[in-house]
DNA sequence: TTTCATTAGTTAGTATACTAATTATAATAT
DNA sequence: ATATTATAATTAGTATACTAACTAATGAAA
């Protein structure tokens, strides 16, 4: 029974799991020149694409100045291309290329058995109310966002 | 039923999760100049001090030169002292201040709060439950450390 | 005791994440 | 039509996180 006040953390639990799980990651994805961000991104687009940013940003839960930096990244890489929206200057669709989306389907089967190797142990169960239990804390998490 | 690749996997909800979480204690956190990272070091000194960095960056989950650059921040506000440790002059020894313990004690109740908001809507046992599973998540993902 | 390996901490380099401010375009309201 | 407001994307600034390379001190071995 620990007494910390860190330990009992929850929030600082969390953070914990996600940078140890997020380092592993980086580490596997490093032979394909590729980060676990970069990734969530390429995936989305292989989904979807001719999106714009806002649109990308929403669907991978990262800020619009973050979601800029990483397309430079993708776009230098030759994996994502940009148009200008013919009906709003303002805005850019995005598209994967093709090398883009081989890329993509060539990671997705190494994230995937990530996946099942961080949740080795846990019953089908354990893991659905895990999940249910992420997404109850991100939309308890926005509830509380300070809107000025 | 999603049938998205980025929603399916946990590691991305995890992920998600965690930011989400941190940029609200990181805007809570604001009016007291102070960042969710800055504060478990402090609270982990709060707790035990007189150790030196790299046991302070195992108990908080940290790699040594993200602790450093932090400390510079904390030593800097004047919350957290350094000492060369006499019997191995490669070594600090770290040191919470007055200032520092008075500021932790005042953040500690807002962090506290802040989770059992983050939390709401779930049962004690869902929440052990959930403890249990980042554990293990934790462990697992040590394990698939790739050592060079 | 001199060499070699190890260890504590820092520095350098790259990537991500956020807020706030800016630019350009679009949409709305007089 | 013109002025105002809103929006998409970017830029600037700060903070965090990691790997790799480095410095200085320690410890162990020949």
């Amino acid at each position: 029974m620990s007494s910390s006040i860190l330990d009992e953390s929850l929030g600082f639990r969390l953070g914990m799991t996600y940078r140890k799980a997020s380092q592993i990651l980086t580490q596997r994805f490093k032979p394909y020149d590729m980060t676990p961000e970069q990734y969530t991104l390429l995936v989305r687009l292989v989904e979807e694409d001719g999106i714009n940013q806002k649109e990308l940003a929403q669907r991978t839960a990262r800020d619009q100045p973050t979601l800029t930096r990483i397309l430079d990244v993708l776009e230098r890489k030759g994996l994502v291309r940009k148009e200008t929206d013919p009906s709003d200057r303002r805005a850019f669709l995005l598209y994967i290329t093709d090398e883009g989306r081989k890329k993509a389907e060539e990671l997705i089967p190494i994230e995937k058995a990530y996946d099942k190797e961080l949740f080795a142990g846990m019953t089908p169960e354990q893991i659905t109310q895990f999940r249910q239990s992420l997404m109850l804390l991100y939309k308890n998490a926005e509830g509380l966002i300070l809107h000025n």
